[in-house]
DNA sequence: CTAACTAAACTGACCGGTCAGTTCAAATAA
DNA sequence: TTATTTGAACTGACCGGTCAGTTTAGTTAG
């Protein structure tokens, strides 16, 4: 149908580029119409998948379009451009994790335990969501990248909350003075992609609490003897 | 491997690829002439910095031959495909880092120390071939992906390293039978990476020092207190 | 109640351009 | 002589982004 050049006229330029949604920077969320909230799911979730297994540059806009089950202009429509894309699914990923993070009851009755179940929090967000974990291995060191600023930034988000986990253990235990506060930060929130991905892809066998254990042994090897 | 559809078409089936050296696949290298070698060894220069930079799938064969200053036809020479080259350039980059982690006397003086400087040698590593950590995090975890079988191989020889070194800690230290020695590992290797990209990347000022203590500290939980 | 209207959402053919891989005759080095 | 390299042409597929036009859902007018 269609078959463009059919109707002739085309006179006034009509509806150029509909002025969509395509802008948006992840505010004002709610107040966008249902079925673009469903299709923009849609889009994350096949993205996520397909990017996972081929990483960014393997795999085409057309792809993705087709495994949401939707035409490559409503990608388009939505996003402004396939980085633009990734740009919000890494957020949307975030997000997700974040949520997980907080959900931990800091409720100051042992540090160390609600150390543990973050990191817990974190190997089940790893299960769920193995796709994004590996896009941000993949593109999160990328010099110089497209990205850049929006992993600086997302980065920082999710290292303050490592980082107030840290401190509250600090707080409650005598610490080792020789261990850089931030290095520490990074080795286990890096150690939590890592040994999630590593889990899923070449030993399934070991359970949720090995990995956790063995996560956890650097912030025993944190505290005093 | 190089579909190659040779013979058939094309009319005269003779000369299909010089039939040169493209097939070796990392055996017999010192048989080969100091020009090949020469040649090959530019050939991972230049693609292990394009390749960190932006990624197997963002590299052409082009840009590579390029910033080698040979032609393309001599990557197809020397190399079959492209995939080729990027399996060899792993096999090649693992042989540098295991030379440096075997090249750590175990003195047997003390397990803990030899980790140390175990891990030590591998933030150098990090240091030195940045681009290769790159592409290591971003095609490891790959599923399915085209060098599976070859990942699996590298990372088994890595981790038979690093799990030597932590069973010497465990013969001289008791240790905390609850951790799984598998996943210790995973963790300490998956981290050397982490730790290492994230300090050239984020954390420029942090010392090599502080990188090794940070990921020593689960050394340090791991042996009972 | 319903026909007309409207704008947001969506479609998919199409375009300019790129890329991996191939081939080969001629040049160059060992 | 023989192994290696060159450089340029070629192909066939693919890709990101665009845009004229269609559908859908909600609203208003009669």
């Amino acid at each position: 149908m269609s078959s463009r050049t059919d109707s002739s006229k085309a006179s006034s330029g009509g509806a150029v580029t509909p002025a969509g949604p395509a802008d948006s920077t992840g505010t004002a969320k709610k107040l966008r119409p249902a079925r673009t909230n469903a299709t923009r799911q849609k889009l994350f979730e096949a993205s996520m998948d397909l990017i996972g297994e081929r990483g960014v540059a393997g795999v085409t806009v057309d792809e993705i379009a087709a495994a949401a089950g939707v035409s490559k202009g409503t990608v388009y429509y939505n996003f402004g451009s396939k980085s633009d894309l990734i740009a919000q699914l890494l957020r949307h990923g975030v997000d997700i994790l974040l949520a997980r993070l907080l959900s931990v009851r800091d409720d100051s009755a042992d540090p160390l335990a609600a150390m543990d179940e973050m990191i817990g929090q974190a190997m089940d967000f790893m299960d769920e969501y193995p796709s994004f974990a590996r896009l941000w291995v993949s593109e999160n060191w990328r010099t110089p990248s497209e990205w850049q600023d929006t992993f600086t930034e997302l980065r920082e988000r999710l290292l303050t909350v490592v980082r107030a986990a840290i401190d509250a253990v600090a707080a409650a235990y005598p610490v080792d003075p020789a261990v850089s506060r931030g290095s520490l930060e990074t080795a286990i929130f890096g150690a939590c992609f890592v040994v999630g991905l590593d889990r899923q892809t070449y030993n399934p066998e070991r359970t949720r609490e090995q990995s956790v254990t063995a996560i956890m042994a650097s912030m025993r090897g944190y505290v005093r003897k």
